[in-house]
DNA sequence: AACTCGGGGTG
DNA sequence: CACCCAGAGTT
């Protein structure tokens, strides 16, 4: 048996029940790629579901305010991912009628859709001969191969794409394309993957010269940054606090936050004190205190924020404050909806 | 080619 | 703690 008829036969055999596993309708099969581009199935399918009580058809989608679907996305990651979904929404309503275009080439033009995306939508909706390469199908080529070139190298990245096009079953793309990703995440594991059973393991290179758990290769990952936030929650007479909308290119983009100061070091109350006013214009020196005691670390993956949460009590009243109860309509990061969730208990 | 962009699961 | 996840876009 070759490679591609051994993954057919294996997918035949174990492949999971998905909501998107029986449907070609691109909608969904897009719907369901965007949500999984660096996520785990059990921690996107949730959304999938979501999305799709919501927003039925990508008409429903595009008549949507960019703020529903950010809500919605909340606590996903990858923001751009429910920004450029919902711009290609209106994209395929507008100019395309509401249909997808129904090729590689035409769907590599629209915002959020990439090589893997597009060849997914491709060869899952459309049965044309493109091979997906994810982080599953680097895993399971670089072993069964033995290929030791790095995966996130320039020279990587063409080898695998052209390989995984040389093995692929042209007659049955789309079942090709997910069983070997999900081959890669069932089988082929990254850590203790269980050689002995699986069905390749006659003619899998990595296995026969131990390299299994040494490949893929992958090129050394960038530093981890430290910053320290200073969360500014306002409260004013009439129980209202601020909130603030991320502008411009960034984390967290076009999402909404409590006025912050932002620093490279940890700040201490007098000198958030002495900082107030770059952020805040506030008539009288209001009452500040912390809320709670030492930092909160959020931890993405370049990125850790060790983060204080201010109180910062007025006797003014504020023009634009929004009501604690309203909060929860706004999208927001993990990191400042924990928060909320916390002081709403301690308040009430 | 190197960086940025999130949050959660796993051993 | 390091590594990984059905990657894309920008610099």
């Amino acid at each position: 048996m070759t490679f591609s008829e051994t993954i057919l036969s294996w997918y035949r055999e174990n492949k999971r029940e998905l909501p998107w596993r029986d449907t070609k309708d691109p909608y969904r099969i897009w719907l369901s790629e965007i949500i999984l581009q660096q996520t785990r199935i059990a921690q996107g399918t949730p959304y999938y579901e979501k999305f799709l009580a919501n927003f039925p058809t990508i008409e429903h989608l595009s008549n949507a305010t960019e703020a529903e679907v950010l809500k919605l996305w909340q606590g996903l990651g990858y923001y751009s991912r429910a920004r450029n979904l919902h711009a290609t929404s209106k994209t395929v309503v507008q100019k395309y009628g509401g249909k997808f275009p129904s090729n590689y080439i035409e769907l590599m033009g629209l915002k959020g859709i990439g090589d893997y995306t597009a060849s997914a939508i491709a060869s899952i909706c459309f049965d044309e001969p493109r091979a997906v390469v994810d982080g599953n199908v680097y895993r399971v080529l670089s072993r069964y191969f033995g290929v030791e070139i790095p995966i996130n190298s320039t020279k990587g990245v063409k080898y695998f794409k052209a390989l995984a096009q040389s093995v692929m079953d042209a007659e049955h793309i789309g079942d090709y394309n997910q069983g070997t990703m999900e081959f890669g995440a069932v089988q082929c594991v990254p850590k203790s993957p269980d050689c002995p059973r699986c069905p390749l393991n006659k003619s899998c290179l990595a296995l026969q010269k131990n390299l299994v758990d040494r490949l893929p290769v992958k090129m050394g990952r960038i530093k981890v940054r430290k910053r320290y936030f200073n969360y500014l929650v306002v409260m004013d007479r009439a129980g209202k606090t601020q909130l603030r909308q991320r502008l411009g290119k960034g984390i967290w983009e076009n999402l909404y936050e409590f006025p912050k100061l932002d620093s490279d070091r940890e700040l201490k109350q007098k000198q958030v004190e002495s900082s107030l006013s770059e952020v805040l214009q506030l008539e009288e020196p209001p009452l500040v205190y912390q809320y709670g005691k030492g930092q909160v670390v959020h931890k993405l993956s370049h990125l850790h924020l060790h983060t204080k949460f201010w109180v910062v009590e007025t006797c003014a009243e504020l023009k634009n404050g929004v009501a604690l109860s309203d909060l929860e309509h706004y999208p927001v990061p993990v990191l400042v909806a924990n928060f909320i969730s916390s002081f709403k208990n301690h308040y009430f």
